[in-house]
DNA sequence: AGATATTTGTTCGTATGTATT
DNA sequence: TAATACATACGAACAAATATC
């Protein structure tokens, strides 16, 4: 089907490619092996491993498969990698944004909606505000009334609109940042975060929103009040009636974005 | 001291090495460039990319980096590579069971307690169950009840104490399973994960749980019921309850725990 | 079943930029 | 400032795998 093979590779004369070429030894095995090694040897975030040239000797592999098991410890984040005489690889600690990253990926393809998401978020951030008496200080309170005025007056242009979203959004994640329960704080920050990449939300973000921030404003300013009390119970309530009302008004702009699209 | 194996080195010639070295164009972006790539053109699931040799001139980098690159996404399960004709990087759906153990990956070093998951089991496995009527099936729902004869039973030996443990926990996770939104059926199927793999929880199951078994077996009980006559509030209800009592007994169990170990 | 073409997999050599000393 | 060590990047050749004929 193809060109001719008049060419033909033209050289032989070295001929000194592979040597080994010992079938799967794959990046991957080694990256596995790296792991063992690291917990072998106790490793601790912020050691060092070995820079690449041992790594070859001692693994018996190429530098570029070094490499390519290196590169894939670093994409689960296990490892971190940087350049200059002190650089190689350092074991490090999962962060947050890659583990957010990398559940994203599982998501990707599937379809979520403002439903699914709220569906989650009024059961999980009423639980997390409550979680909050205690731990949360005056100061965090008034950093948090401090995000607030970025949204406490009428947007002047459709950036601003814009911004202001996302600003609210801010204003939970950082609620989700004091939160003592990793798995909770987890939670309510990746649902934010698919909040933000959805399509769908983005459209419904350009368009005018003026009950859903003024709303959503006079909840949350109800919600530092319970927190500035301590009152959990209270801190509870206010966040459950802001995130039925958020959810409310989304779907219903979910809906109105859709209708418009499909026409 | 490299001692090449014999041969000269016949590559004078060229000997045209980087060329560009635009910053650091690292192999990083690429896969973050591709990763838009994928979701512009609307790739999806078993779907092509293009092949290394178009990478390269598309996107201007060298073999190796349009490797590691594709490596980048093969590690996040985004892509599988095949070799041969028809080989190359294809789109693939990233399975649950990779997303959960790379999300494990950054909860191994915090310290999750049985409080913590409950805390947002409770939240979620009610709403999960409220939301399967209209989407679950009596064959399901039999499926279920056969599930639940593997514990309905007093246990005649440590093994199968703790193989009615994890039995139960497979209920839950068969329930998540059939739930329509893929967050929240992600969410409980991962709590239940995370309750596996503590091995405080080990512990407990090791240690004979008469009115666990008993109280959840029942509470099950009523859970099908409300499922069967489609009673979303009942089944919401029933779930409460049922994640309530596991959790004041697991968190009692805790402290027993803790304190026979600290003594 | 076997030959062939296509595509990735592996290794080597080399060049370059940069941060540390 | 110069030397050096190191990661980063490029290119070429060969090896292995595999779909197609």
């Amino acid at each position: 089907m193809k060109g001719p093979p008049g060419e033909k590779k033209p050289i032989p004369k070295t001929a000194r490619g592979a040597t080994s070429a010992r079938g799967r030894n794959r990046p991957r095995e080694l990256a596995e092996a790296l792991k063992d090694w690291i917990a072998e040897n106790a490793l601790q975030p912020g050691d060092r491993l070995p820079q690449e040239k041992e790594l070859i000797e001692r693994f018996k592999a190429s530098r570029g498969t070094v490499r390519e098991a290196l590169k894939l410890l670093e994409a689960q984040d296990l490892v971190s990698i940087r350049t200059g005489p002190r650089g190689g690889a350092y074991v490090k600690d999962v962060s947050l944004e890659r583990a957010t990253e990398l559940l994203g990926n599982y998501f990707f393809f599937k379809n979520i909606t403002i439903h699914d998401i709220y569906a989650l978020r009024i059961q999980l951030e009423p639980e997390l505000a409550a979680g909050l008496v205690g731990v949360i200080t005056e100061q965090d309170i008034d950093r948090l009334q401090q995000l607030m005025t970025r949204y406490d007056h009428p947007p002047q242009s459709q950036d601003e609109e814009r911004e202001q979203r996302f600003a609210e959004l801010a204003f939970h994640e950082t609620l989700a940042g004091l939160c003592p329960n990793p798995v909770l704080s987890f939670a309510c920050r990746f649902l934010i975060r698919l909040l933000k990449e959805l399509t769908i939300c983005h459209r419904i973000y350009e368009r005018p929103q003026p009950e859903l921030r003024a709303g959503g404003h006079s909840y949350q300013l109800r919600l530092l009040e319970a927190l500035r009390k301590e009152d959990a119970e209270a801190a509870r309530n206010a966040m459950d009636k802001h995130m039925r009302f958020a959810r409310d008004l989304m779907e219903a702009q979910e809906a109105e974005v859709l209708r418009q699209f499909l026409r």
